[in-house]
DNA sequence: GTTTAGTTGACTAATTTGTTCGGGTATACA
DNA sequence: TGTATACCCGAACAAATTAGTCAACTAAAC
């Protein structure tokens, strides 16, 4: 389980879809200009969420992609499996260049590991995630409650975000 | 919080000067053989670690590196965020070019998802790696009781490692 | 003073990331 | 039947990151 910024703009567009899918497929261009993410770099990752089952897809016009499930049935780490290919194995995969013990131990440390994160992530499914955004959007809107000057507003990173 | 290779070398080489760090300083040749990691890469990530105070180095003969705390008191979060250092921040960290809300809302959701996961590998200590690696040499050492030819242990790979 | 081992920095190959381009194919609609 | 829409696919590419190499230096033990 890697954890890059390539799983993160999958999820991010995995969230707009579930957001804007109430009519109907939702075309990538839309989530492109929204999310500002190149439309090519989304066709490859909605490619692999294809092929793995996360989203379908509508071909012609008014056509674009849907969740294949309910939103509260995908879970984040489905999404980041489906985008960030395995690769590695961990070096040793099925060769025959695992010898020493040592080796081993890294691997069967890093498999634990791994299930950890995994089944966390698996635990927060793309419905959360929707909920929280639209709790923080109805925050924010209640918050600034003065019309605000359009594209005034300041972006607040948490101190954490960094990590 | 990503998640590379590049923090796995580091705890599996921390884990490393754990386990053998009873006798006084490790040298990261030592660790480099046993772990077979490049020694000059080594040297990277340790520097790195030193400067976070994770651990500290003895300079000279007989020297080498030490944990800077109890292996209990050194979480897999601070390792990772020692050599995975945080650069992006998520792409407009203190910048001015976050204008339209979409933007944030990325940023929010991963800072979100980012304390998670961080917190979960907050309450992951060495210590506990430490004592679940030396489980596994026992339960190793006890299933393959007849002394096995060197260097035909078949590295068993969990299928989830792949992930 | 010699050896050990950390410390630093520059430099490199390979991979990954994100983008651009250039073409296809299926379908709704006129 | 044509045309616009939007999915599909692959190649090529710059930039960043990863992993490793090399070379020179400093501190300490013996």
């Amino acid at each position: 389980m890697r954890l890059t910024t390539k799983g993160r703009f999958a999820v991010t567009a995995m969230i707009d879809v579930a957001m804007h899918g109430a009519n109907g497929p939702v075309t990538l261009a839309a989530v492109s200009e929204r999310q500002r993410i190149s439309l090519s770099y989304l066709e490859q990752l909605f490619g692999k969420l294809r092929r793995s089952g996360i989203v379908a897809s509508v071909r012609g016009p008014g056509g674009g992609y849907h969740l294949a499930r309910a939103a509260a049935q995908l879970s984040v780490a489905q999404i980041i499996v489906a985008v960030d290919e395995p690769i590695d194995a961990t070096q040793c995969g099925g060769l025959e260049n695992c010898h020493d013990d040592r080796r081993c131990m890294t691997h069967d440390l890093w498999a634990g590991l791994n299930n950890h994160i995994f089944s966390f992530l698996s635990g927060v499914t793309l419905a959360q995630l929707v909920a929280q955004q639209e709790q923080a959007a109805i925050r924010a809107a209640l918050h600034d409650a003065r019309p605000a000057p359009a594209g005034t507003t300041p972006c607040k990173v948490p101190v954490t975000a960094a990590v």
